[in-house]
DNA sequence: CGCGTGATTGAAACCCTTCAAGTTTAGTGG
DNA sequence: CCACTAAACTTGAAGGGTTTCAATCACGCG
């Protein structure tokens, strides 16, 4: 349930010891309590978040004030508002945490410093880039082409984890739905 | 309604002149009719395409034969299937000419070399990631939280000229709902 | 002119939402 | 350990928005 973030830059990116040590005193952390807010709407983020334990959720609040998850992230994810990071603009959305979470924090100036000193860093991050690209234009297409059910089943086939430990109308509020609609997919895909 | 790709370059990622000259030898052009298709689904797709003139659009087909616009491609815009490029896997989705449409080929060599002799382009480069990024993720937060009227007018908005060269039932296909439904829409927002 | 494609309209069916009530669950304090 | 409370989940009924299917209309092109 803990991930340690170099151990993570490690096995998963490649990162070898020396670039770990030159981390190591740049690197900050920081606590957040179950519903503390990590990011605000308006406030421009300047950081990327890496979870080493519990869950943080990015989303938005329309004009009703209902909340619409865009993305969760637990152990091991990597969350932040990439456009308000990159363009230096006011975020349109919120980051809390859905549990008590440790994150590592990363600011562009450490993602250039490690860039440079780092081509597997420099590789890793256009992975994730890529792979952000990847899972984005697969749920847009999801969301345009498959009913609430299929979506659902792709959830949890997908983040089988997260479905233990999202509150139900987290889950609904992911796929675009009402808790209420949820609870009837659900009660639909036992009968099956 | 036509943009040179060479022109493009320079005005918009500021290539220098000596960079479009190394690169005036390797650029390949071509051109498709309406209709023809660019990529079909299970081909790994290779290239990035330049729409130089004309109108590419990327989509896929569901089970029962739907078609689900993923985005369109005009003049000045690129089109491709990134995942398919970056991961070499095989696409899940259909790129074809709604126009007669001449692109600018773009392989991964030729990106390399760019972006080794231009560190311009390479920062280009990333800019059109991060916009893709911040494309999709407003996609997928319209989709989840507004209205199929909503979201029509915000497609209007964004793409006024779009509007104009779209048969209606595309533009319906890639707000997710049938032709029917934005032929309602629209009566009801002539009537406001 | 006749044909095909795209757009519109109507009626019925379906899915999802809304609102309201009731049930279950988890956490807290006595 | 039980009682209480709040939050989450479930269920029902009514309503709204979308889809489906079918028919009609409008337009451009051979």
């Amino acid at each position: 349930m803990t991930k340690n973030f170099s151990t993570y830059l490690k096995e998963n990116a490649g990162i070898t010891d020396d670039v770990i040590e030159q981390l190591s005193g740049k690197l900050q952390f920081r606590e957040f309590q179950k519903g503390q807010f990590v990011l605000n709407e308006g406030q421009v983020c300047k950081q990327f978040f890496y979870v080493e334990k519990g869950l943080l959720r990015l989303y938005s609040i329309d004009c009703a004030g209902k909340e619409h998850i865009i993305q969760f992230a637990s152990e091991g994810w990597f969350i932040s508002d990439r456009s308000s990071v990159y363009f230096n603009k006011p975020s349109a959305f919120f980051i809390d945490a859905v549990e008590d979470t440790r994150v590592a924090l990363l600011d562009e100036d450490l993602i250039c410093f490690l860039g440079e000193i780092s081509p597997q860093f420099r590789k890793y991050n256009e992975h994730l880039l890529q792979n952000h690209i990847r899972h984005l234009q697969n749920r847009v297409n999801l969301l345009i082409s498959a009913t609430a059910e299929s979506r659902y089943l792709d959830f949890i086939k997908l983040y089988p984890n997260l479905t233990q430990r999202v509150p139900q109308w987290m889950i609904a509020s992911y796929l675009g739905i009402t808790p209420e609609s949820l609870s009837r997919v659900r009660k639909e895909l036992v009968k099956k």
